[in-house]
RNA sequence: GCCCUCGUAGCUCAGUCGGAUAGAGCGUCCGCCUCCUAAGUGGAAGGCCGCAGGUUCGAUUCCUGCCGGGGGCACCA
């Protein structure tokens, strides 16, 4: 019995006693059944009793007496008790929790996938940094996290676009292009220009591939060092994420928009829905009409299109391509968008709180010695997405960066994460992996085998500690698609974390494999069940947080 | 001034729709390996859930105000 069983027989129980005329309530559309922090309270308890009260006109363990009832005789229900203030406390038979862990190895890797999610089209965006220099800890934390995201919104079932949007047009391009330019003749970068020491570098790389470059006549200099930096620095970031299992399924560039006039188009469009004026030389969007503080230039007065111009062309094309939802993660200084986005979506008649959703994430500090490092990119004392991982490894650094809520701004202890391993949560989940995995590696050296599925017996799983694993293998799918729906990938992570605890004291108390000569007997067998069990539910869940699930450690 | 976000154990952080005795890791103290990985595990200590009101049978959770940290308020990109 999963908990979603659970919960359709108490939502049974509550239909049948309306039904018979015992509560005069409107039967709710679901039931919540929770794994109480006591175990006292049961496998698994209620509140419906409660919720139901009022509307009911009943005392609440009047109500819970009247469900209680109705849901004891449920095969494989052992105990329905009345608690505290008339929660209703469960106790499943052993049996019925134990075919969880013959049900999760037969779903495999499917295990923990559903379909909370089904029929949306989801656009996340996420990262889109400037293709002027390299990827920094601004961009780390939504690339682990977006990342992790866009797994854990394909396994609820939605169908799911990660997109990068590319700045490469406008002025900061020209900067970046006349900066590279400068170092190429070993002068100092422009007023505002970019001043790390990539530049130099990159300055080097294209002068290498296009000696000719500097026989250009001098405007054109400034663009081709623009494109050739442009290519570098794309392929650069590209090859960066790919390195830190971070997978773009678009990379859309702000040119394209642009082109063919594009972006005159989608001004157009906005002019037809009513929301677009000109005045004193420029052309306006009225977003004040929909909750933002100002209205937003889409064209200069002298007549050059804004990056919000950009945005709202870039708006209508994503719509065009079918998503009823469009997801933005952005960082902590980016939350000023989140208005003037809503309004472009309003003022093209769309509805902002169904096609907008916006994600800010708080700021990493980064700490080594005892130190914040700074972050900035155009002060050239840059550290590196690549930087970190060099330090710490992929797994180390994304699991860090996933367990933490992004509403919380985090510290990354540098020495932490590289001097002690097992400082590091993604250890101790990773070492659950493994350990499990000796275990059955173990076991095959021996010659024993788990057995077919009908001669599992999982009522011999019956002690506590492997009733406490049970009931949290069976949480994991709710876990998933609560993860997805709220966007908060650290729920897995520590899912994860509490896992890995429940299955170390499971391995402490209950011996899985015969001692020295012993016959392997059928409790051998339905723990060796109940351990892949485990092993799948963690690697599944690692595989969400793009973190690999060790076999050794 | 206005807006967003955070404030929970010494440190780093969990705690969806309001529920029972507020949790984890690290750190500190005391235990547990002749047998499946001790990167594990048992116990102890450690909290006015920032403060003050409000709603409620019930508030760490929701509302208001205040205090404190971070961030934002361009015809910038």
């Amino acid at each position: 019995m999963t908990p979603s069983d659970l919960a359709d027989a108490v939502l049974r129980a509550v239909r049948e006693a309306v039904d018979a005329g015992e509560l005069s309530v409107t039967p709710p559309a679901a039931v919540a059944v929770e794994r109480p922090k006591q175990k006292e309270h049961g496998d698994y308890a209620t509140n419906i009793a409660l919720q139901l009260a009022k509307p009911a006109g009943r005392p609440p363990r009047q109500v819970a007496e009247l469900i209680a009832a109705r849901l004891r005789p449920t095969p494989g229900i052992a105990e329905v008790d009345i608690a505290g203030p008339g929660f209703l406390n469960v106790r499943l038979e052993a049996a019925a929790a134990g075919v969880a862990a013959r049900r999760i190895v037969e779903a495999g890797a499917e295990y923990g996938r559903n379909d909370s999610l089904a029929g949306q089209r989801v656009n996340l965006e996420f990262v889109s940094a400037n293709p002027t220099g390299p990827l920094h800890l601004g961009h780390v934390r939504w690339a682990a996290v977006g990342d992790c995201l866009g797994r854990l919104l394909d396994a609820s079932g939605a169908a799911v676009t990660r997109e990068f949007y590319v700045n490469d047009a406008g002025a900061q391009m020209d900067k970046f292009g006349a900066s590279i330019r400068a170092r190429a003749l070993g002068e100092e970068p422009p007023e505002g220009g970019y001043l790390g020491a990539y530049v130099n570098d990159l300055a080097r790389e294209v002068l290498a591939a296009r000696p000719d470059i500097l026989e250009l006549p001098e405007d054109e200099q400034s663009a081709a060092f623009r494109e050739e930096g442009y290519k570098a620095q794309l392929a650069e970031q590209q090859r960066t994420l790919e390195s830190f299992r971070t997978h773009f399924d678009v990379w859309f560039s702000e040119r394209t928009l642009h082109a063919g006039g594009g972006v005159e188009k989608a001004i157009a469009t906005l002019r037809e829905q009513g929301h677009v004026y000109d005045s004193e030389g420029a052309v306006f969007l009225r977003t004040t009409d929909f909750g933002d503080d100002k209205d937003r230039v889409l064209v200069k007065s002298d007549g050059s299109m804004t990056y919000f111009a950009a945005d709202c062309a870039y708006y209508l094309d994503k719509r065009g391509r079918g998503f009823d939802r469009l997801v933005y993660m952005l960082g902590a200084d980016h939350h000023g968008y989140v208005n003037r986005l809503r309004a472009i979506a309003a003022c093209a008649g769309d509805d902002p709180e169904t096609t907008v959703e916006v994600l800010i994430g708080q700021f990493v500090k980064v700490v080594q010695g005892g130190e914040e490092l700074k972050l900035s990119k155009r002060a050239g004392n840059v550290v590196t997405l690549e930087d970190v991982v060099d330090l710490a490894g992929v797994d180390a650094v994304r699991y860090a960066l996933a367990r933490s809520s992004t509403d919380s701004t985090l510290v990354l202890d540098i020495d932490l994460l590289t001097k002690q391993a097992n400082d590091n949560p993604v250890f101790y989940v990773q070492y659950a992996h493994a350990r499990i995995s000796g275990v059955l590696r173990n076991a095959r050296d021996l010659g024993i085998e788990r057995g077919d599925a009908e001669s599992f017996d999982p009522s011999l799983l019956s002690h506590e500690r492997e009733a406490d694993l049970l009931g949290a293998l069976g949480e994991f799918p709710r876990v998933v698609a609560t993860s997805a729906e709220l966007r908060e990938a650290h729920r897995v992570a520590r899912y994860l974390e509490a896992l890995a605890g429940t299955y170390h004291r499971f391995y402490d108390a209950c011996r899985v494999l015969p001692m020295g000569d012993e016959e392997p007997t059928d409790l051998n067998r339905a723990r060796l069940w109940l351990c892949e069990a485990t092993r799948v539910v963690l690697a599944n869940g690692l595989a969400l947080l793009g973190v690999n699930a060790p076999e050794r450690m």
